[in-house]
RNA sequence: UGGGAAGUCGCCAAGUGGUUAAGGCUCUGGUUUUUGGUGCCGGCAUCGGGGGUUCGAAUCCCUCCUUCCCAGCCA
């Protein structure tokens, strides 16, 4: 631990922990080891960013390391894709496991012979219970359970019958190892648990070899021993577990004990984040796939256009306690609006246009202006713009009858288009259904550069684009998934709050032609609209299609609300 | 109703017997601004309730209340 760490104070009761531990020399070499366990089942989400940046920010704060652990104790649900993906998404993060992944699987051998030892010590049984009979002797929360028929079977029938399971000359349900512990103990984990059912199912990395598997209470403490992890972290619904945690660390011959520490898993309103529920989005066709922009799926949030950083400061803000908490979406979005803010390039871009004609600039004449590409950046690069008689610019910029405070565009209103000129609305063009089809307006050839000599101020600025040098493009402007805060809470189905608007297509945007310099992966503003990023997903496919990261904040649109406009 | 855990501002969250009870988000005034963005300045809680211990309590004790988790051969 060097100086750096003695003189912060630990910013939560983990760190405290980890700090009294070391302290105390409790930590064998003084090296403190973490992990991140997930099951490859699915695909990780923002609740994983918290784990993952908490055990590997822990291992780094205090000159430890952190382990990779896929949790594959169960091959019926687990996936090469998912472990790959898995991957993918810890390093986008920015965090390394070096050589230390690691496979329940590869500890299927080890945790066999502590089974074998079990039995042999008479601390473990093989039990031909029913799955119902099963739960019917296990008692309720209230009521004790009652002791297995089987419980007291000769060691040596045990030890053969044990063998035969894993030889597979029984059928799946049949038989299962359980621990001997006690059936009447007031927390359900411990009345007899399950160590080892019967799976004839196909493993990802050990094939047909096993038809016998751990249960979760069996593994991961015994693994996280093998591994010599210091302290392993999870989340709160396992406090129950923690003493079946410390009865496996306790077998004989395992001489490492590592400590369970439980912590709140992350909740964000309006969004759902187990993975039955995004399973079933993606399943339903409600989204597209798993990196839809709008799931909360760290392929998603990329695919968003969020920044690694920014979610790697979203959950620092968000603290680590052990109260069950949901977190504000408001924070996630202002932790991705300060980060985009200062790196993102600035670009001009129209949404919903409508033609503006500049009556006294001449026609055919195309002059350029020069754009900052990030006002943020006293050292920011520019690039130019073309600037013609006909532009467009976003229809809500104009108004025939301005509300109180309105300071855009309305005929005799002066105000600046920016980096070009000011220009005054004179008159508007409309069609037969008196829809406006373009807003006519001179110029001040004086303000060139959106300033003038005598100083005078507008109001207003908008942005714009040449109707003719400036390119169309698609934009998706995704918003929440879900309407309501907590999804389900009004029907019971979650299904019933999906916000039909979370997806608006815009096929034909206008664009300043410096988008076409624009690649996957960078971070764009496109100036008064909000943050965006060129979706890497049609990109691959050869469509440019640029997807809405977050809006701006907005307090023109919230002035309109108060207003009741 | 058994066991495990949690309750500090609208949302997170520091605080571990003596502080004006940190900080962030939200909200909200003002200011700056060639983005109604950003920045800057300001406002916004007596700690779930009730007792008690103490010169002094969010912090200790008692009691009550509320919420969450546990009865997979899932993790």
């Amino acid at each position: 631990m060097d100086e750096r760490v003695e003189a912060k104070a630990p910013s939560n009761f983990l760190e405290r922990i980890i700090e009294d531990d070391l302290a105390a020399g409790r930590v064998p070499n003084n090296t403190i080891v973490t992990r991140f366990p997930p099951e490859p089942n699915g695909y990780l989400h923002i609740g994983h960013i918290k784990s993952i940046a908490l055990n590997f920010g822990l291992a780094e704060k205090y000159g430890g390391r952190c382990h990779l652990r896929y949790d594959d104790t169960n091959p019926e649900k687990e996936e090469l894709e998912y472990i790959e993906s898995i991957k993918r998404d810890i390093h986008w993060l920015g965090f390394d496991w070096g050589e230390h992944e690691y496979y329940a699987s590869d500890y299927y051998g080890q945790l066999h012979q502590i089974a074998v030892r079990l039995i042999k010590e008479g601390l473990a049984f093989v039990d031909e219970l029913s799955a119902e009979e099963l739960k019917e002797s296990r008692g309720t929360l209230t009521e004790a359970g009652t002791n297995s028929p089987y419980r007291d079977r000769p060691i040596e029938e045990n030890l053969a019958l044990f063998e035969e399971m894993r030889q597979g000359k029984h059928p799946e349900g049949s038989m299962i190892l359980r621990a001997k512990i006690d059936m009447a103990s007031p927390n359900m984990n411990l009345r007899d648990p399950t160590l080892y059912r019967i799976k004839f199912a196909h493993h990802v990395r050990t094939g047909d070899t096993w038809c016998i598997y751990p249960m979760y209470d069996f593994t991961h403490p015994i693994s996280d021993a093998i591994e010599d992890i210091t302290h392993s972290i999870c989340t709160l619904e396992f406090e129950d577990h923690r003493p079946a945690y410390d009865w496996a660390t306790e077998i004989d011959g395992i001489d490492h004990a590592p400590r369970q520490y439980e912590f709140a898993r992350l909740n964000i309103n309006y969004m759902v984040m187990s993975k039955r529920r995004l399973l079933n989005l993606v399943r339903l066709g409600i989204v597209d796939g798993w990196d839809d922009p709008r799931m909360p799926t760290i392929s998603g949030i990329r695919r968003r256009g969020y920044s690694p950083e920014s979610m790697l400061d979203f959950v620092a803000r968000i603290g680590v306690a052990k109260s069950e908490s949901v977190v504000d979406f408001s924070l996630l979005e202002f932790c991705v609006r300060e980060d985009l803010n200062k790196r993102a390039k600035r670009l001009m871009v129209v949404l919903d246009p409508i033609k503006l004609i500049i009556d006294n600039y001449p026609e055919g004449q195309v002059e350029y202006f020069e754009a900052v590409d990030n006002p943020e950046d006293p050292d920011s690069p520019t690039h130019q713009i073309a600037f013609t008689r006909e532009l467009y610019i976003e229809a809500e910029d104009f108004s025939e009858h301005p509300p109180k405070g309105y300071h855009r565009l309305y005929i005799g209103n002066e105000v600046r288009l920016k980096y070009a000129y000011y220009v005054t609305p004179t008159s508007v063009e409309k069609d037969g259904e008196g829809n406006i089809v373009a807003i006519h307006c001179s110029y001040d050839p004086e303000s060139r550069g959106g300033t003038t000599a005598d100083e005078r101020r507008v109001r207003g600025t908008s942005h714009w684009v040449s109707a003719s040098e400036g390119v169309d493009i698609e934009v998706h402007l995704y918003d929440k998934l879900f309407s309501s805060e907590y999804p389900g809470e009004a029907t019971g189905d979650y299904l019933d709050d999906l916000n039909p608007d979370s997806l608006v297509i815009i096929p034909n945007a206008k664009a300043e032609a410096e988008i076409k310099n624009t690649a996957v992966g960078d971070y764009l503003q496109f100036i008064r609209n909000g943050y965006f990023c060129l979706d890497s997903k049609y990109a691959a496919e050869g469509k440019q299609v640029y997807n809405r990261t977050v809006t701006l904040r907005d307090s023109w649109a919230r002035m309109k609300q108060k207003m009741g406009i």
